[in-house]
DNA sequence: CAAAATAAACGTTATTATTACGTTTATAAA
DNA sequence: TTTATAAACGTAATAATAACGTTTATTTTG
């Protein structure tokens, strides 16, 4: 081996897992009770060293399975924590990855069985170490993103009402938006599927469900279109 | 100490160092012949494990340093490659920086020192590891970022024409660009501060130098402005 | 059973931004 | 003095956005 053995550092990869609630509006971080000292029993992100034998990518899926019971997921690398002074036991590196699901989707005793927890992203407890960071971060990044990729899509279920879409829209920028600017402007992307379905828990009217179109999306960004919503 | 000892990682970082060459009107990537083992003699970018007590971005900053003799530029954490396969010589978790630089402004003789040398990102040769990957994603990443951030000024010196500053967007867009529209749309920033002095080294007539106002953009973004260039 | 209430859906207009061009200007060289 | 040329400036048609008003489908209420 032509490296030096001593140089080694610890690798982790921990997991922010977004999820809506339509009922409440917000968006809620899954979190869960660390069991390993230094700071057990406080709140922190889902994460484990990474294995030997394991690509980063999948120690990250290897984590969101164990803890949510999900596979096959939006989840993807979003930053790196390497400062020396972030974990007082040891110099670990803490690869960030996000995963973005349909709160129904997950596997609630799975959730259970490891003490795992939502909370409302505006109702957050004190996080271990720098997971406070990496959640404001993943935000920001949330934010940043939501306007020119689909990624909402990923945190509402396969049907879903306009009202639900403008919803999860307002709660990530936090602020309202026109609804009927916001209904043009989707519609105009032609994205979306519109079924012959009523969802009628919120109205005497009902609203239309509709489908996010996957495949058209990716059509459409071969042909190097840009997406603009909201 | 909490955490098992057999389960550590090295941890490299690597930059990339993006300049523009305002002559050839390329983007030039710094690469440098790898010294150790395996694969010395093969172009890599500049990169080095991180010592133990070392934040990852100070690690960033000294690779840099020793290579170009800049410190204080731009230089930010973009991804972080972990597979492991990625080098056959042992787990390497290599954290890719990007840095973009002003071409003028390196030390020749410090780089000349270590072997490095500026290749145009459409003349490349074969890179080491996944180096070559690397730069792919680096340079979708400066097309995603410079339709919303300056970082374009990051890449000219302090002072440049209009000119210039076309022909460095339609290097990193890859098309031409009309160059009414796009002086209209800078100009509209307000952003550009023109001086009483001209460039006359590709006309007549000579082209005004401008400054980009720094100052004022952070003042804009921090009232939540949204920067949109080209 | 008509009227009221309400969320959902649809529509319009003024303003602003973008695109796609044409024209003028300053200067050095012929 | 004319010519050549990059730089700078200008304009009109089209498209996108923002800011509103109106109608519809349905359930609940009087």
């Amino acid at each position: 081996m032509a490296y030096d053995e001593n140089r080694k550092s610890w690798v982790a990869v921990d997991c922010l897992v977004l999820g809506y609630d339509i009922e409440s509006k917000s968006i809620n971080v899954l979190s869960f009770m660390r069991q390993v000292d230094p700071f057990a029993g406080q709140w922190s992100l889902i994460g484990e060293f990474i294995n030997e034998e394991e690509d980063i990518d999948d120690a990250a899926k290897r984590v969101l399975e164990k803890y949510t019971g999900l596979n096959d997921v939006f989840l993807e690398q979003i930053r790196v924590y390497g400062n020396t002074n972030r974990d007082p036991a040891g110099r670990v590196i803490s690869i960030l990855y996000w995963s973005l699901i349909k709160l129904d989707d997950i596997h609630k005793d799975i959730v259970n069985k490891h003490g795992a927890q939502w909370f409302s992203v505006g109702d957050l407890p004190k996080m271990v170490l720098d997971h406070g960071e990496m959640i404001d971060f993943g935000r920001d990044y949330l934010l940043s993103k939501a306007k020119n990729t689909p990624l909402g899509f990923e945190l509402l279920p396969q049907k879903f009402t306009l009202p639900q879409l403008l919803n999860l829209y307002e709660a990530i920028y936090g602020k309202a938006l026109d609804d009927r600017n916001f209904r043009k402007k989707m519609l105009s992307t032609e994205l979306l599927q519109r079924l012959d379905e009523k969802d009628k828990s919120s109205s005497k009217k009902g609203a239309f469900l509709y489908e996010f179109n996957q495949e058209k999306y990716h059509e459409l960004m071969s042909k190097g279109y840009h997406l603009e919503l909201v």
